[in-house]
DNA sequence: GAATGTTGTCTATTTTATTAGACAACTGGC
DNA sequence: GCCAGTTGTCTAATAAAATAGACAACATTC
């Protein structure tokens, strides 16, 4: 039931297995888990191994324990569309949920080899790098760096710092409409400073998400690699 | 450099973030690594801890070492489109691999309530699941749990197992094209079922893609959870 | 073929994870 | 109020991971 040479610790395996209860819609929320005492001898380990275990989940959010009675399920994850328009703000919105995009960082760079083909111009190239956030309610959803090339986004930064919103930053330039051209998605495990900045424990898993945006001519704006939480969200791909 | 409270053996941690700089691209196949003790200064670790994690590596096929030469990258992903018409077989004889869908088990099952739902069918209603594995060249890239309703697709399994492609088998059933309804993604850590199964230990990280197919009459033929191995592909948004 | 730098292997020690057991604190049902 | 069942906390013992050091085996360069 437990793999034992695998690096990962055995309260970490039990956490796993019980997130993927989860997850999987075998426990649903307000559902009881079973006690500790039977976790441990499901997954043949000692009880306090399980509470640490479940100690990781309750500090994630991902349920509650209350003595005496037991413990229970709380989350439920974002859905979170991508399609040839993807509005992060609109999607939180239209979810209940509060959202703003947060500036971590910008500055100006040369593009190196692999934005300089997303974006479709010279290696070296000037370009507007950005590092954001996006929290929905407050907790961390993705980390992303986000390429544009100058001096046509000269400024694009401070827009959207004060609006919280590509979308609206776009308007300020007189960028009415975009359209996604390629999304590319692979998963893997938070570096250190992803997971400082998304809120998560480093090695926790996440989805990365490569996209470019053209404008409505065809010519290409922006270029992104968003790191998604990924028990935090489901995507779902629109057509 | 490296968390040590996180259920995350240092070894691991070590594999984790030498896989992280191939699949990156920051080390390229044929690239030699930096020595063993190099490593073990840079990560804060015994050089026994980077060996292991290395060992990990070579195990996986990421990693060669050669004594008293160095150790070298391998590898490279597969690119896996995902769109309107996904035929596995069609994309690796694309990439030049040999690729067939094996039959790991076929019964039928009353419908659950996720699988109803998804096949727009009563709960309780005969399903055939099948469950199976897609490699290419040999090396399993991902695992499937496939569902389809009764009593019309009555011997699929049978055809599937013959010809290695469902492609194949819905034109034995006289369905000559479907198409994709709905596809969903995130990603966890493989159970040890599902790593079994794909060769790898579990623990590591596995796309989830669930996948509804219709008909060209819109009909809903065919519900999937495919589990992809994430350090084997990288997947596409064709449009 | 000698020097240097690398991976491979062994032993011993220290640190951390896990187990074991006991009991307190609390909840819900009777 | 009492009881059975649960989570919370503490101490101690054991198993496993990680460190430390030394040296063998091999490759490459000069």
């Amino acid at each position: 039931m437990l793999d034992r040479a695998l690096g990962l610790a055995a309260w970490r395996q039990v956490a796993d297995a019980v997130e993927a209860d989860i997850t999987s819609g075998r426990l649903k929320p307000g559902d009881r888990l079973a006690p500790e005492s039977q976790l441990a001898e499901r997954f043949g380990v000692n009880r306090h191994t399980v509470r640490r275990g479940l100690a990781m989940l309750a500090e994630r959010g991902l349920v509650r324990a209350t003595q005496g009675s037991g413990t229970f399920v709380e989350t439920a994850p974002v859905v979170y569309p991508i399609g040839l328009k993807t509005r992060f703000s609109e999607v939180m919105a239209k979810v209940g949920r509060e959202a703003r995009g947060e500036l971590v960082s910008a500055e100006h760079v040369p593009a190196d080899k692999g934005i300089a083909e997303a974006l479709g111009i010279e290696k070296g190239s000037p370009i507007l790098q950005m590092h954001t956030i996006y929290r929905a309610d407050g907790v961390p959803l993705s980390f992303a760096r986000t390429c544009f090339p100058l001096p046509r986004f000269l400024g694009l930064d401070q827009h959207f710092a004060a609006k919280g919103s590509l979308t609206k930053a776009y308007k300020k330039l007189g960028i009415e409409d975009y359209k996604r051209l390629s999304t590319r998605i692979t998963a893997r495990m938070a570096d250190p400073a992803e997971a400082a900045q998304l809120d998560i424990a480093p090695g926790r898993v996440v989805l990365i998400i490569s996209s470019i945006n053209v404008d409505l001519e065809g010519v290409r704006i922006q270029a992104t690699q968003s790191r998604f939480v990924a028990d935090r969200v489901e995507l779902t791909i629109e057509r």
